[in-house]
DNA sequence: AGGTCATTAGTTAATACTAACTAACTACAA
DNA sequence: TTGTAGTTAGTTAGTATTAACTAATGACCT
C-alpha cells in the first residue's frame, strides 16, 4: 500500500490523489475481497441506520441476501468485522494525513483542504459519519474502542501540529496557545458535522465548511499591519 | 419544581442556587423514590464504564445487589429507565439554561459561567460525560434518540442567543457570524471534555475550561480602540 | 391483616456461532 | 476432451447463551 501510494504520487497530482479517497469505494486499497468489502460497506450502512444495538448478524445477512452462516465464511466473528472496518478508517486517515502533511501548502490551507475533503468524504457516504464520530459505540471491547480513540488522537495530533507550524510561520495568530487553536478548529468542524447529522443531512456540508473555515481564518490569521 | 425554583431564587444568590445543581445529587428534585433514583445513578455509572451494551437488567440488578425481577418492580422496563434518566438531565439542563438566561451577568461572562460550572458538574460525576455526549448510544429507540437531540439543540440555542446577544452590545466580534462562533465555542467545550474523557480524566478539566474560556474570549471578544 | 419490597424460578425471543452438507467452479493429468 | 480432485461460497438446521421480562411466593413492618 505504501509502495503503491509512492508511486501513485509519482505520476499524479496532489488533487488528483485526493480523488482516489473521495471516490466512491472508500475501501479500494484494502487487501479484501469483492463479498468481504460488500460486509464492511453493508455494516457501516446498519450501523448509520440502526445504530451498533441494530448491527447483528441476522440483519447483516439480511440486507445482503445471505443466510447467516455464509456471514462466517468471510469473517470468523462479528468483532473481525468490526475491526477490519476500523482498521479500513484508520488506515486511509493515515495516508490522508500524510498527504496532506507532506504537501506544499501553508497551514491555513492544509485546515482549508482537510475541511473541503472530509466535508465531501462525509457528503457522498453520510454513514461514516455515524462510525468516526461515534467514539462511545464500541467501548463494548478493548480492543475495538482502543482503535476509535487513536483515530480521535491522530486527528488531534494533526491539527495540533498544522497550528503549531502556522504559528511559526507567522501565518496563525500566537496570542492563543496551539492546543486550544486546536480544540476550536477541530471542535467545531465536529460539531458542525454532528449538527449536520442531528438534521438528517439536510445542508450542504460542504457550503457550512467552507463559511466555518472562513471564519475561523478570520479570528486565527494573523493580522498585516 | 418551576414554582419551587422561583421560590429557591427569591431567598438565595445565584452562587448559591448554582450549588444546588453542582451538588452530589443532581437528580434531587425530581419526582422518584429514593430506590428509583439509586437505580437511575447505577444506570450512568453502568453505561459510563460498560457502554450500553454493557447496560442490561442483569449487570444493573447485581451493581444494586438485587435481582433483576426487582428492579421491575421501580421501572416497568428498560426503556422506562433510560427515559427517566433522560428526562431528568433535561429538566436539570433546562433549569440551567433558564438562570443562566435570566442573570445580570454580560454574554462573555455568561460563558464563562457556564464552562466554570460545566466542568465542575463533570468533574464531580464523570459518569455524566457518557451520557450527555454521547447522542449515538441510544439510537436504538426513536423516543430516546429524539430526547437526547433535545439536549444538543437545546445546548446550540442557548449558545446562539448568548453569543448573539453580545455582538448586539457590541462585546462580541461581529466579523463572523454567530452561528460559526457557537460551533466554535461550543464544539471546543465538547472536544476538550471529551478528550479529558479519552485521557481517563487525568487532567484537570476546571483548569483546562479555564484555560479555553480565556483563549476563546482573546478571540472573539471585541478589540477596544 | 394488608401493603411494600424483595425473592426464586421460570418464559420467550434473540443473539453469535457451528455442524453437516452441496452446487458450481477450477486445475490439470490421462 | 474429459474424469477427477479440490476449492469456493453458499445452504439448512441446529447449538448454547443471554436478553428482557413475569408469575408465584415469602418476609417484614405498621
Amino acid at each position: 500500500m505504501k509502495v503503491f501510494l509512492k508511486a501513485v504520487k509519482e505520476h499524479f497530482s496532489n488533487q488528483q490523489i485526493f480523488l482516489f479517497f473521495v471516490s466512491e469505494h472508500l475501501l479500494t486499497f484494502i487487501m479484501l475481497s469483492n463479498r468481504q468489502k460488500q460486509i464492511i460497506e453493508e455494516s457501516i450502512n446498519i450501523i448509520h441506520i440502526h445504530g451498533i444495538q441494530g448491527f447483528t448478524i441476522k440483519n447483516l445477512s439480511e440486507a445482503l441476501g445471505l443466510s447467516e452462516a455464509a456471514i462466517y465464511r468471510h469473517f470468523k466473528s462479528k468483532t473481525e468485522i468490526i475491526c477490519t472496518l476500523l482498521d479500513s478508517f484508520i488506515e486511509i486517515l493515515t495516508d490522508f494525513i500524510q498527504l496532506i502533511k507532506e504537501n506544499e501548502f501553508s497551514p491555513l490551507e492544509k485546515i482549508k483542504t482537510i475541511f473541503e475533503k472530509l466535508s465531501l468524504i462525509f457528503s457522498n457516504k453520510p454513514a461514516y459519519v455515524s462510525v468516526i464520530f461515534a467514539e462511545e459505540i464500541f467501548k463494548n471491547d478493548k480492543l475495538l474502542s482502543v482503535k476509535v480513540n487513536k483515530i480521535l488522537k491522530k486527528n488531534n495530533e494533526t491539527f495540533n501540529s498544522i497550528i503549531k507550524e502556522g504559528q511559526n510561520n507567522n501565518e496563525i495568530t500566537k496570542s492563543v496557545s496551539n492546543q486550544e487553536l486546536t480544540l476550536m478548529t477541530m471542535g467545531a468542524f465536529r460539531l458542525m458535522v454532528k449538527n449536520w447529522k442531528m438534521n438528517n443531512f439536510s445542508f450542504d456540508l460542504k457550503k457550512s465548511s467552507e463559511k466555518l473555515y472562513y471564519s475561523i481564518e478570520t479570528l486565527i490569521k494573523t493580522k498585516d499591519n
